[in-house]
DNA sequence: AGAACGATCGACT
DNA sequence: GTCGATCGTTCTA
């Protein structure tokens, strides 16, 4: 199976953003295929999450998609400045999601970088560009060129999925990673959530030491 | 109709 | 480590 299907999105969302770690994201732009390895993933639970938009089961325009079946995106605006990509989990009238907070970019790499620093593809990053690639959600979907018009897309399709390694999608394997673990811990930004703030529902793939 | 705020980033001390 | 930018979404009335 190249691309992950529905039923993986379908299911408890705390395992999803956990197994999302070390997956490859694809977004198809122009025909050129822009990937990378999942490095940072947030849950949110709207049965019992205050820190999910859809806390209470709280429908409102802006996150309908969560209400609908899982494997699609959500994007949302924020901080009057942002986008940020999620993938709706659980079974349908479940509004849950994870939230994609960084990756590392693996092929397509002019073009990501083309589109976070402009137009202009300087021959030499800065060391500072270098470590900040994609190291946040929204420098990770700015990367990918999406925008609130990416909404809803559905992650089974060709434009925007992930899949177990680029050998999937024809792509050669990038080398191994050095040994890695996974460590949790409390979401970003979400101290308005009361007890719920330190859930340790943020997952980080980091080197291993 | 108006106000408050946010699942962030980049610049700066 | 701190802090300002900036505007759509949501809530109140």
């Amino acid at each position: 199976m190249a691309i992950l299907p529905r039923d993986f999105y379908n299911g408890d969302t705390v395992c999803i953003a956990r197994e999302l770690l070390g997956k490859y994201l694809v977004r198809v732009l122009d025909g050129e295929p822009l990937v990378c390895r999942i490095t940072e993933t947030e849950a949110y639970v709207g049965r019992c999450d205050r820190a999910c938009h859809a806390f209470g089961y709280r429908r409102t325009a802006r996150n309908a998609v969560m209400f609908g079946p899982p494997g699609h995106a959500y994007i949302y605006f924020i901080y009057g400045m942002h986008y940020c990509l999620n993938f709706v989990t659980e079974p349908e009238g479940e509004p849950s999601a994870v939230l994609i907070r960084a990756a590392e970019p693996i092929y397509g790499i002019d073009t990501i970088r083309r589109l976070r620093f402009g137009t202009e593809t300087p021959a030499k990053m800065t060391t500072y560009q270098r470590k900040n690639f994609m190291n946040g959600p929204g420098k990770l979907r700015k990367g990918l060129s999406l925008s609130i018009v990416d909404n809803t897309t559905d992650l089974t399709e060709n434009e925007l999925f992930v899949c177990d390694s680029p050998a999937d999608i024809g792509l050669p394997c990038p080398p191994s990673p050095p040994p890695e673990v996974v460590t949790s811990g409390p979401r970003i930004g979400v101290d308005y959530a009361g007890a719920d703030k330190d859930l340790p529902w943020r997952f980080l793939l980091t080197p291993k030491r």
